[in-house]
DNA sequence: AATATATATTCCTTTATAGATATATATATA
DNA sequence: TATATATATATCTATAAAGGAATATATATT
């Protein structure tokens, strides 16, 4: 599954938002969120396989936390495009220069 | 439609990048791209309604251009999440600066 | 005005995935 | 060992959205 794909899915990006404060126990998650118990841990799963979160054991609890490693991808993607709203903030900063300029006179 | 599922789909992406280089006619992205026109145009409805793409007309031709502002929200998203991994970095850092000490004794 | 070209839209079908429900698995505790 | 608790998985159904085909619309050209 693309990392989009996986991001598109607006209760997976609540869990992300939420390990964000720290990792959680799945039972944690539950209370906090909109989900039954399966489908937390289905999307729990989804963002395990794709690398967003990793496990750890804690007596009969699963400890979920963070790893933002997979958002380095969007990252690079929107790269390019973060170039352009910059080329474009600039040259708005530079028309408002010439304007200022152009007051002078 | 979330900006996230906009992304998600892998021919809307394509777009997108291809537009990227500069503005097009629906005609030009139809040829460089393995899809019909009437997908072309619905994708490119899409991007338009989430103002990711802007229309001018030219003719009979619709030359389609970037509008990089809806990544900012993505950019947003992702904001928290940078410092997460920021923060590793820099506690890597400290770490090899700290074995570099021992390794010094 | 008639025709050609470029693009958009509509309708239909297929497919991927989300969630519900039931159940399996693993660990803890009595 | 039996039972309770936490989590995972499997099966099914519903739904959103993608693409194909046909068609509508708009502009250009003859």
């Amino acid at each position: 599954m693309h990392v989009f794909t996986i991001l598109a899915e607006p209760n997976r990006r609540l869990l992300l938002d939420l390990l964000l404060e720290g990792a959680e126990p799945v039972s944690r998650l539950v209370e906090q969120v909109d989900m039954s118990q399966p489908v937390v841990s289905k999307h729990l799963r989804i963002l395990r396989d794709a690398g967003f979160v990793s496990v750890k054991r804690d007596g009969q609890r699963r400890l979920y936390s963070i790893n933002p490693k997979p958002l380095e991808e969007v990252d690079a993607w929107i790269q390019p495009y973060r170039e352009i709203w910059s080329e474009r903030l600039d040259a708005l900063e530079n028309h408002l220069g010439q304007t200022e300029l152009e007051s002078d006179r």
